[in-house]
DNA sequence: CACGTCCGTTCGGAATTTCCGAACGCCTGC
DNA sequence: GCAGGCGTTCGGAAATTCCGAACGGACGTG
């Protein structure tokens, strides 16, 4: 698998034929025809289904056109930081968060230091955020978590040094379907949620599923649901409760298409980390001055 | 720049010298040093600063480095979670046949490619089991069929382009009841059996009922049993005669409930059914070879 | 139903890239 | 001064990539 089969496997997918592609990578359908077949061959899998209107994905194509978008952005950023002589400050942050906050502390730290250049990389997985920054890969890390230490919110720091601060509160809100049989009463206690279902989301490893189980107990029904978006939407025809960052609802609840319930939930916090060791970074502390309330 | 251009850099900066790093790789020290010759003049940067003991990395270098690994562990899981998730073959049988036959098929290709992942699919109807192949849902199909071609059984294939391989006969018995006025003789002929009940099961589509009206002429009685079970019963108490699967009646011909008529029966094949299209599915191949006798 | 068009694939051959081995120059240590 | 170890250059071999021609399949049109 070479970058080069990556770029005419995703020219064949925009371009929905090999013919098109090959047109628009100045290349004979033959030869891209015969790139998708070698990489089909050294992945093992088949990518397209051919019909006669053209090339369409199979599922593990699908899988493929993920990475291979993320693989050649991730080249093109490589290419481009390389030759630039600029040290930009590499910050990474959870694909969760990274729509929603990591705007917030860049305006925040263009406001105050415009000089300081920062690149952004959204990454699935906290583990591998962190051991990113653990090995120097990444300068920052944005994240949630809360409690004193890091990791308390329930996942297992790399065992480097890492330093942190907290930039924000995100508050969490445990919200229901209108007319919920629990909406309305205050001072709500989690055995009040006997026999409810809770909606989680896909992966144990998320922020909010460890708050959950920071708030519940074990049993509380669990229903996974996919994303936020799912839970969302699931919640608000009243398929289960669930417990999401309050930004992520708050247009629902002033609309009225979800309630609030009155649970006492943790609060998340926006948190910085980086290598304690690392903080003669140019930059560090003018990013940990600025992007702090 | 290629995925194997930086592994390259990346064993040149591991190993410290293009020579350890060429021995690393299986390459000539002059394949290594162009290498790194042309990504650093893809990417217009000096990588290394070249000395007598080998290679030290430059300030590009290092940002370099940084996005090889990163490169290269991200192609390596997208490579494993493209091939892995893919990787079982969906296998569809009758399931008049799933119980019997496909465990023998799945414990052969477990012998022999233990690392091939199958995933079985019971289907009701032969079309849908083909309809399911040729839309490339199932990757293959498991099915009775016999002659030369695919349907020559008495079947209508799809129209896809379909290819199969007879893994292994299966014998049919024409039964009857222990004293049946025909047992005992050998070199039958169909038309001996006219005046004969002749048991048949629920479904003109089914493999069995093919064979019957490959075997004997119209003008015999069919009468309608239920499924294999029942027409064996009612064929013990003389209601009938009927043609099964030996491997069905083997026990009741060993103990003496049913007798064997001489009469020849068409034998079926259990045929593997694939989309001729397909044959670089991963592990298709395999299959094929281990599944085999 | 025949034909034309568009699609992808195969295959032999040409063009290009990659690799190799030999030769060379540079630097360091003895 | 010399030996050893390093990387580089270069001509040639080997491998890969690309091309064009030919083909078969599917679909639309008359």
């Amino acid at each position: 698998m070479e970058l080069r089969q990556l770029r005419t496997f995703e020219a064949v997918v925009r371009h929905g034929t090999v013919t098109d592609a090959a047109v628009a990578l100045g290349l004979a359908p033959s030869s891209v025809s015969e790139q998708i077949r070698t990489l089909e061959r050294s992945l093992e899998v088949t990518l397209f289904d051919r019909g006669p209107k053209g090339m369409r994905l199979t599922g593990a194509g699908e899988r493929m056109l993920t990475w291979a978008h993320r693989l050649l952005s991730q080249a093109e950023q490589a290419r481009r930081e390389v030759t630039e002589q600029g040290a930009a400050l590499r910050l990474g942050a959870l694909e969760s968060i990274a729509a929603t906050h990591v705007p917030v502390v860049l305006a925040r730290l263009s406001e105050r230091r415009p000089e300081i250049g920062v690149q952004v990389h959204a990454e699935i997985s906290r583990d591998t955020l962190l051991d990113d920054v653990a090995a120097g890969r990444l300068d920052v890390a944005l994240l949630l978590d809360n409690g004193d230490t890091l990791g308390a919110l329930g996942f297992e720091p790399p065992t480097e040094p890492l330093a942190f601060l907290d930039l924000a509160p995100v508050p969490l809100a445990l919200v229901a379907a209108p007319g919920h049989s629990l909406s309305g009463r205050p001072d709500l206690r989690p055995a009040d949620l006997r026999g409810e279902r809770l909606l989680v989301n896909n992966s144990p490893a998320c922020s909010f599923w460890m708050a959950v189980e920071q708030t519940f107990d074990a049993d509380i029904e669990r229903v996974r649901a996919g994303g936020v978006a799912v839970m969302r939407a699931w919640a608000q025809q009243g398929l289960g409760i669930c417990l999401l960052p309050e930004f992520a609802v708050a247009t629902d609840l002033d609309s009225g298409s979800l309630v609030r319930l009155g649970l006492p939930t943790p609060a998340l916090s926006l948190r910085l980390v980086w290598r304690a060791d690392r903080e003669t970074l140019p930059g560090l502390r003018d990013i940990l001055y600025a992007a702090s309330s």
